[in-house]
DNA sequence: CATGGATTAAAACGGTCGATTGAATCGAAC
DNA sequence: GTTCGATTCAATCGACCGTTTTAATCCATG
């Protein structure tokens, strides 16, 4: 039973997977880098993982589980302590958005890790987007009747509406952190987790707060 | 000069490769799938293209174009309106918005259009990356002073937040439609242009008007 | 030391990719 | 009707991909 952490084969492959899947996206890493990086064999991914799909899969499991862990614990302590009340919006909001943004401050690896996070969200392809329903499915259900709790006068349909820009904003912030420093002229800073979530649970918990837009209005184009 | 086109060599390329792009992402959308639909040979497309990165090129300009020409319309209209006052924000985040989500209403392609606009904006790859830039830059600066007048009190750093909290809640909602209707069991119809514009304005107008978040806070981590 | 399962190493396999080549075909101008 | 540039075609190139195979190496156990 290998124990050995450190300079263990099959963690070298995570890590250097990891960085490449990050950074090139998962079809254009190659395993041939990730092993030049890892400085392992090739057949060795094969041994240990199976397939570059489950390689995928593990990289993206390891980052994934504990984030969606600490969600969940979050959200039962909140509930916990409202009982039978509203849920307080703007913790909920933090619960879910939180751990994925300190995920940066967190790990050693930094802007890597949430580079791979978010791209995953977009990626086409099959395999991922049901490994995302699998890892995400729970968690977004949760938090959609917390988020009901916690807005109760809102309908439904527009709870799941502000639900999609809630994973979309949060998505966009974690997977392109470097834009906004760029358009920002360097005036924000994206890899501080602090200021991004107090400027996004603002944000987002007005927006679920706002009110319901009106029905008509809706086809005002020139004639 | 060739006027004709229907049936010409050069659109059945795009619309095939624009077709192949959305559904399967740049890498994995292979040239040879593309001309199988499109019913012509391997090598017209470097023939009329030169390289598959320019066909990604042109594919994109034809859509980004005409939108972020109209964004640009709506908002001069809407300065002009404004004289030297304020600017209404809802109507400025409905011209940076609007005309993206309502490509699917406008094009015949429908929600294959949306999917491969939005899909890019998370996409890797310096190429696409830069060509990003190239595209959305005047665009991202006109509407960063645009925003500006439309909620002036607001510091310039939370703008910039909020501008990419924007960005992500749009691009989220273009790129991937029918994440909403599966999690909302039916409810949302995300292929409805005018429900998801009206729903996303109020939702982002709200978020933009937001009280500035509290300083303080930043660490109450358990210890 | 000998042994046998676990791990690593080197080499190759079949396949697909983007790009290129050179000949065949088209179509308008003379 | 011939000519010539524009376009299409089949065939192929070299490179890289994920995967597999087979042999070498390690290492705790007897």
């Amino acid at each position: 039973m290998g124990k050995l952490s450190e300079g263990d084969t099959k963690t070298l492959i995570l890590d250097a997977a990891e960085q490449a899947f990050a950074e090139l996206g998962f079809d254009a890493a190659s395993l041939r880098r990730i092993i030049s990086v890892a400085g392992v064999n090739l057949a060795a991914i094969h041994y240990h993982y199976g397939s570059k799909e489950a390689l995928i899969e593990a990289v993206f499991a390891r980052r994934v589980g504990p984030v969606n862990q600490a969600r969940l614990e979050r959200l039962d302590a909140i509930e916990r302590r409202a009982g039978q009340g509203v849920l307080p919006l703007e913790e909920v909001i933090e619960a879910l958005v939180g751990p994925a943004l300190r995920l940066a401050r967190d790990s050693a690896k930094g802007p890597v890790v949430m580079r791979l996070y978010g791209r995953t969200v977009a990626e086409p392809g099959e395999h991922l987007q049901k490994m995302l329903s699998h890892q995400f499915g729970g968690v977004v259900k949760r938090f959609a009747t917390a988020l009901q709790r916690a807005v109760p006068e809102l309908p439904r349909d527009a709870l799941y509406w502000r639900m999609q820009f809630i994973i979309g904003a949060m998505g966009h912030l974690i997977c392109d952190p470097q834009r906004l420093k760029l358009i920002s002229g360097g005036l924000c800073d994206p890899s501080d987790p602090n200021t991004a979530i107090r400027q996004l649970v603002a944000f987002l918990a007005a927006g679920m707060r706002a009110p319901l837009p009106s029905k008509r209005k809706e086809a005002p184009r020139k004639r």
